[in-house]
DNA sequence: TAGAAGGTGGAAAGCGCTTTCCGCCGTCGA
DNA sequence: TCGACGGCGGAAAGCGCTTTCCACCTTCTA
């Protein structure tokens, strides 16, 4: 009788029959002992020697059988465009406290900003049954990936997306219209009127709202599309400069591409903010560290991550809408317009 | 006869078995044309009927009964400290590119740093029969974790880590002890002689080695714990410069303290580096973007990420070590000792 | 004192797959 | 012409659990 864990067979794991041998009980005695959830009692001495025999084994229930027999798993998926990306990776963050509370693992999917793999994740979550699934990417808006929505949720899991999605699905929407037309008011009453705006790929859903807040104060600023990294947001803001040299004012759709904003304003020797200000949007951890500090519109991304995730788990009907706020935080990039006094 | 995607019922996900009768073939045939482990073929006929019902009925294999059929899993774990910190994010994006090309989903347990949790994610793990894990933390060397580890071992699943961790499991070394030595050798070279160390919580491995490659150089630095994060260095540089105010250089354990730093350094009004040096370890993404640009330790850890995934997957046999380079890259927040000539 | 009611342990039937057999059929060699 | 053999489809036995159902043993009540 393999009593102690150096006499288990190693690459076999301990089973509930080992462990109800052990004990001297039945499976169905072990089983609701340790997973009781028949709603029945076992008594206090039979209960006693499972578990011992359990934690002498090192026994955990193998999950697998465990999803099968009670047809629902514990693993909830989290959809992420890149989890380098530390704006997925705050909301990732917020969302795990949120599963380890109640008892979740989070399967976590790197969409390379692949659309095809996006699909691709989304049916093998479907195949892992598991219970939920967070589309943190602001998904591009395709038909065959609508599909897969749809038939993640017939087959019994819950959906949230943070952003604009689709039907019945609950969603946390950050306020990115508003933060884009705060960002807009901000530098307009600094005197700006020669503005440019970094965009991000067309089709992400956040990059059309937070440029329609920012155009419902700034008619027709001048626009550079970019990639949404720094990189993009360097080259991005060189052209617009040397395309647009009267411009005095930057606004880069994320915090990402502001620093490579910045970082073209230093490489073209262009004081900011005394010759351009810069703003951004997200209020990443970096925005404190550049130089000057960034101007920004914050959200709270782990927070929005947890609220997504508490949505996804509570057993409300579901085709919600949570708002998050977007929030002004003005810093050293901006500063009056060049010639206005 | 549930033949299209709009009349399934909703709920309840589509079978095998109900694939097969659309087929009108046996479990068997249809097992074997979709998933044909068993290494036999069907004649062509059948297997088109088959693949076309299953995409017709939108069928997914229910990974977890096929899991606890083939006794072997699709998840590997990766576990971290906080996948918010960009450190590990890289890690583990690079450790995902990996796992997609092998067709595997990656089940990220965020420990918060707490070691009960550690352990906990561990047993779960295992209890998933996750094929391998990734120990992406530099684990607490703690015996109750390291039984853990023993116990997911035994029970069929492969374990590495990056940085140093016990017996038996394949590691990936980035070269800790040498990178904390070329930073000190860079420091002596610029004639600094009275140097302060932020370190990190002791009983981390990688806080070990990098200091005492430091202090193979520089015997006697001023030391200062913080807690691996921006705000531990904000405060511990302080604290140093406080208590040690001829200090002319800092060297922080990681960039995340060394940004702290350097926001210490312009709260006091102290100019980098004119007055105090400062280099940190790791080379973030945010080390270029700070002002100015930091000095620090190259690790690449995207690559490191997916060679730990690589030595997991591939099915030699373990206790391996793979070096990874760390290499000075010298910035601007490097400079001569103030009085040096 | 007997019968009903309530509580508790165990046997067994799945959950949705994989995979080993088994048996059928057609082909080929002697 | 007949037996051996190879190829291929299907029946069925698990994989490790949960949970229903049944049997048994105590109480408690009339």
């Amino acid at each position: 009788m393999p009593r102690t864990s150096s006499t288990r067979t190693p690459g076999s794991a301990v089973t509930l029959q080992q462990v109800a041998t052990a004990a001297g009980v039945s499976l169905a005695t072990a089983s609701r002992v340790l997973h009781g959830s028949g709603g029945r009692r076992v008594a206090e001495a039979l209960a006693e020697r499972v578990t011992a025999a359990a934690t002498e084994l090192r026994y955990v229930a193998h999950a697998p059988a465990q999803s099968l027999a009670r047809s629902r798993s514990t693993v909830v998926g989290v959809l992420v465009h890149d989890i380098a990306d530390p704006y997925f990776a705050a909301i990732a963050a917020g969302a795990m406290g949120v599963a380890r509370e109640h008892d979740l693992m989070v399967l976590v999917a790197n969409t390379f900003r692949d659309p095809g793999l996006e699909r691709d994740y989304l049916a093998r979550l479907r195949a892992q049954r598991a219970r939920a699934v967070l589309l943190a990417g602001s998904a591009f808006v395709s038909e065959p990936f609508a599909e897969e929505v749809a038939a993640f949720a017939d087959s019994g899991g819950r959906v949230a997306a943070i952003g604009a999605h689709g039907t019945g699905i609950d969603t946390v929407q950050p306020d990115q219209y508003g933060g884009g037309r705060v960002i807009a008011e901000h530098l307009v009453a600094l005197g700006h009127r020669e503005v440019g705006v970094i965009t991000g790929p067309a089709g992400l859903a956040t990059v059309a709202q937070r440029l329609a807040g920012f155009t419902s104060v700034v008619a027709r600023p001048h626009v550079a599309v970019a990639d949404f990294t720094r990189e993009g947001g360097r080259a991005a803001a060189h052209t617009l400069l040397r395309e647009h040299p009267a411009i005095t004012a930057i606004f880069a759709l994320n915090d990402l591409m502001a620093a490579g904003a910045l970082a073209a304003l230093r490489e073209l020797g262009r004081p900011v903010p005394e010759q351009v200000s810069v703003a951004g949007f997200d209020d990443l951890p970096v925005a404190t560290d550049l130089t000057p500090a960034l101007t920004t519109v914050r959200l709270q991304l782990s927070e929005i991550g947890a609220q997504a995730m508490r949505l996804l788990l509570d057993d409300e009907p579901g085709g919600r809408t949570v708002p998050a706020a977007a929030e002004l935080v003005v810093r050293g990039s901006t500063g009056r317009a060049a010639g206005v006094h």
